[in-house]
DNA sequence: CATATACATGAACATATGTTCATGTATTCC
DNA sequence: GGAATACATGAACATATGTTCATGTATATG
């Protein structure tokens, strides 16, 4: 496997970003939500079963990384994921976490 | 571009646990001096001009995590990546981030 | 215009996190 | 064994982060 050229400092900051975006739980969820199909954000919230004022801050901050993107209708506001790279990350990070341990450590 | 599968909550919770550690740039530039070969903690602590002690602990994490593995050879501990997945992930999200926007948005 | 619905946002707070400093432990060489 | 080197670790601290609560703003409907 050819791993990635060595990022610049910039770069190597903004992937730790979106990383750190990705490396919360509820987040994750969100994001796994929007893969499937734009959602609103009262959908959001009743299918993650947490309230609305929290799953509307998270989709500020990936909206604003550019992980998801919205779209007004009426008065709701639905969000999807802004390209299919997010999708390739998280297949290969499922991939990392589903392969068994080689070797037993401490 | 084929969505990863719905995840399990437990799946979520360890993915965004590897997102979250990946999601430092003093870690990410560990991982990444660690994708071109082994390195030990001394030299690490020069290549990013750390201290010795906040390189350990974070490697302490990334080996905690089986993002890196490490193999004593005397005094030094060299550590370098587990497996190939995390390269994977690494360069789609380099990829994604290198991505031109499509849309300005404010 | 008033009301209701759907979403956004600011303040506040408890907790988590990254870093440093000091110290501990393992390994080699004399 | 003692000194030196290389790494690990615990405590402490400043700051960042996730969540809640209360409130604000936009859109639709009567």
């Amino acid at each position: 496997m050819t791993p990635p050229d060595h990022p610049t400092d910039d770069q190597t900051i903004e992937m730790a970003e979106m990383f750190r975006l990705m490396g919360d739980a509820t987040r994750l969820r969100i994001i796994f939500e929007c893969l499937k199909g734009p959602v609103c954000v009262g959908d959001m919230a009743d299918r993650l079963q947490a309230s609305q004022s929290l799953i509307s801050h998270h989709l500020r901050l990936l909206r604003a990384a550019r992980i998801l993107k919205s779209e007004r209708q009426g008065k709701q506001v639905f969000y999807s994921a802004a390209d299919e790279h997010i999708s390739c990350v998280l297949t290969d990070m499922a991939h990392h976490v589903g392969e068994p341990v080689s070797e037993f450590e401490v």
